[in-house]
RNA sequence: GCGCUCGUAGCUCAGUUGGAUAGAGCGGCGGUUUCCUAAACCGCAGGUCGUGGGUUCGAAUCCCGCCGGGCGCGCCA
């Protein structure tokens, strides 16, 4: 049986609702409406299931809230029904007992915390990452990897089978563009693949781009405009130039398809170089991308051509103005899976995608962790595949969604850029971080050893980071601001981690002293003796961290957890300052607020390693 | 033009899918340390939830209009 007070309340409330109104088919399914109470000074849970019924019914709902209670029997859980249990328009109030809360409290006090394996395991792909060959690593990926990483963990630990996906970006015109712009470089001598850094390739990839893009629409313009005849043979030189190098691409392309050895060796040798940083970078993050998660577009390229058969001979793709669509119910704007030269474009990578996802890796749910602009693409590849049945199984369509992020702002609220305008190196901000947090510590805890500062430093640099980010609305765009997320004030990685090594110091000093048990087992399986009201405000939160971690798998929204270990941590905080733990009056006292310590040391740490984000002992 | 999205305290943001007197943090003012980490805790001030209508017992939340911002719209990814 759960400890859960939501679920436990909700089936009693359930049952009453049943057996108040017998025959009343509106009662039989009518959602309880637990939530924690609004008001904590009325109640601890409440039910505001009173209110929709007695509009189904059509009665007041403070005389169905009545019927409720008539046949709710809570005598083992909550303290007795009183005239302020409905109150308002019919709330229904409902107060735990202290004994009732120690009670449940002691069963969520497991290795696993009280997280139940799920009867239907799922597997769950989860898209994250996706980042492109011959580009550095910069602030428009950190949202996919922190959110992608962290979802990824917690549907993990709900006890689902979790398959990340990198979707690289290392394929197609562009990618072909710098590879041969980089062969072309090694053949003149002034490349050395050898050693070749990220940065390299960087202004290759820009030189390329530069170079292959024609001003076509300039020259047609100076030309109707009768410009300056030498306007125009710049023009003209421009253009014939880019078409060149244009056709040197595509000629590379061609290559890397037909897997010529020279030229996939080249590309072989960029992409390495490109994935050796992502995955230095993702490490320093603590995201686990590792490299059996790369799936970049490349390996999808033999069965572009299979897939677009395949719509095409199902007639689920239609011709158009010589390009394959897709088109969907609802959708105004068709899905491009063909263009009219026969060249394959992302919306039919992502169809592959999708195949392979949940035909070979046996995905029933498939998360895209990738930027909200991409919305409208999503919904179009979504019903694509929905309509070319590649995304069902034997139990039904599986679940594809987009958990699609905002953009990173910079405190003018434009994107989050250098003065210069260039992207932001992540390796740049991680290091910026770690310095400024290196600052803190020094001046907060100089009598730590120097080598524990450093990597106090980098610890709370990165859950700075990834705390800032995880704590706002994925779907909304956020502002970053070192000096707010390294405050170390309010809603922030650092004050969560203050927090736990609080805990972490109480049940270290508790172990110290003689005879004591290890610190990871002070208090453990002692009766927990609720009667402080700060006491009992910290067991209701740690009993609302089951509910917590289903919200997050639900919504896709880490910024639900980043809440409750906020308050959680309030909670433990506001305990610690009027609770003390090992100088309290009387052996019992001292044994249950000492267990109290270690569940919420526990809980935190379990809820921190959720968010991707590492502890410390001190800080 | 069509579509999506946002507008909540001076600033940065929550608001449990329609519930009680709209909450935090920062900033401002004030208080707490011979006592387990003061990177903390407590109190005060600060709001027409962009705006006008509608739906109902009840709206920041749902619907419509308007104002303002952001973004996206077949042959790039």
């Amino acid at each position: 049986m759960s400890f859960d007070p939501l679920i436990i309340l909700s089936e009693r409330f359930k049952q009453a609702i049943a057996a108040a109104f017998p025959d009343q088919p509106a009662s039989r399914d009518a959602d309880p409406l637990i939530t924690p109470g609004r008001n904590p000074q009325l109640a601890d849970f409440q039910s505001n299931a009173a209110m929709p019924l007695g509009k189904a019914l059509g009665k007041p709902p403070r005389e169905i809230a009545s019927a409720i209670l008539a046949k709710l029997d809570l005598t083992a859980i909550a303290e007795p029904f009183t005239d302020a249990s409905i109150a308002g328009p019919g709330f229904i109030n409902i107060r735990l007992s202290a004994a009732a809360l120690a009670g449940l409290l002691g069963r969520l006090d497991t290795p696993s915390l009280g997280i139940d394996l799920p009867e239907h395991p799922h597997r769950i792909v989860v898209d994250l990452c996706g980042v492109n060959l011959a580009k550095q690593m910069h602030v428009g990926h950190l949202r996919s990897i922190i959110i992608g990483d962290a979802l990824a963990r917690t549907l993990t630990r709900l006890g689902h089978t979790v398959v990340r996906q990198n979707h690289v970006g290392d394929w197609g015109l562009n990618i072909a563009m710098v590879t041969a712009k980089a062969q072309a470089e090694h053949a003149a001598g002034r490349l050395s693949f050898s050693d070749l850094s990220l940065d390299d390739l960087e202004r290759l990839y820009k030189l390329a781009q530069r170079e292959c893009s024609a001003d076509e629409r300039g020259l047609a313009a100076a030309l109707r405009w009768w410009a300056h005849p030498k306007a125009v043979a710049e023009l003209e030189t421009q253009v014939t130039g880019a078409r060149e190098e244009l056709a040197k691409a595509k000629a590379t392309l061609v290559r890397l398809q037909a897997h010529d050895p020279e030229t996939v060796a080249a590309w072989q040798r960029i992409a390495d170089i490109t994935m050796r940083a992502c995955l230095e970078t993702c490490a320093r993050l603590h995201a686990d991308v590792r490299a059996e998660h790369s799936a970049g577009e490349s390996s999808y390229s033999e069965e572009l051509a299979l897939v677009v058969d395949d719509l095409a001979r199902r007639a689920v793709a239609e011709e158009s103005n010589g390009a394959l669509v897709v088109r969907c119910e609802g959708i105004d704007e068709p899905c491009l899976i063909r263009k009219s030269d026969g060249g394959f474009l992302y919306a039919t990578t992502d169809m592959a995608a999708i195949r392979r996802r949940v035909q070979k890796l046996g995905a029933s749910r498939v998360i895209y962790c990738v930027d909200i602009r991409q919305g409208l693409h999503f919904k179009q590849i979504f019903c694509a595949a929905h309509k070319a049945g590649y995304a069902a199984t034997p139990t039904g369509p599986a679940l594809l969604e987009h958990a699609g992020f905002g953009m990173v702002l910079g405190e003018d609220g434009r994107p989050y850029k250098t003065r210069t305008g260039e992207n932001i190196k992540l390796t740049d901000l991680i290091d910026e971080a770690i310095e400024r947090a290196g600052a803190v510590v020094a001046a907060k805890s100089p009598d730590l050893p120097p080598a524990e500062r450093a990597r106090i430093a980098e610890v709370v640099a990165i859950a700075a980071i990834k705390y800032a980010d995880l704590s706002n609305d994925r779907a909304r765009d956020y502002v970053f601001s070192f000096d707010r997320m390294l405050a170390f004030e309010g809603n922030t990685g650092p004050y969560l981690l203050y927090a736990l090594a609080r805990t972490r110091s109480i049940l270290r000093k508790a172990a110290e002293q003689p005879g004591g048990p290890p610190a990871p087992t002070q208090g453990a399986g002692a009766p927990l003796r609720l009667t402080e009201k700060h006491e009992k405000e910290l067991a209701l939160a740690l009993l609302r961290y089951p509910g917590a971690l289903r919200s997050v798998a639900q919504s896709l929204e880490p910024h639900r957890l980043c809440q409750y270990l906020y308050d959680l941590a309030g909670a433990f905080s506001a305990f610690y300052t009027n609770c003390p733990v090992l100088t309290a009056q009387g052996d019992a006292t001292r044994a249950s607020r000492l267990r109290l310590c270690a569940l919420t040391e526990r809980l935190l740490a379990d809820g921190l390693n959720l968010l991707g984000i590492e502890t410390v002992d001190r800080m």
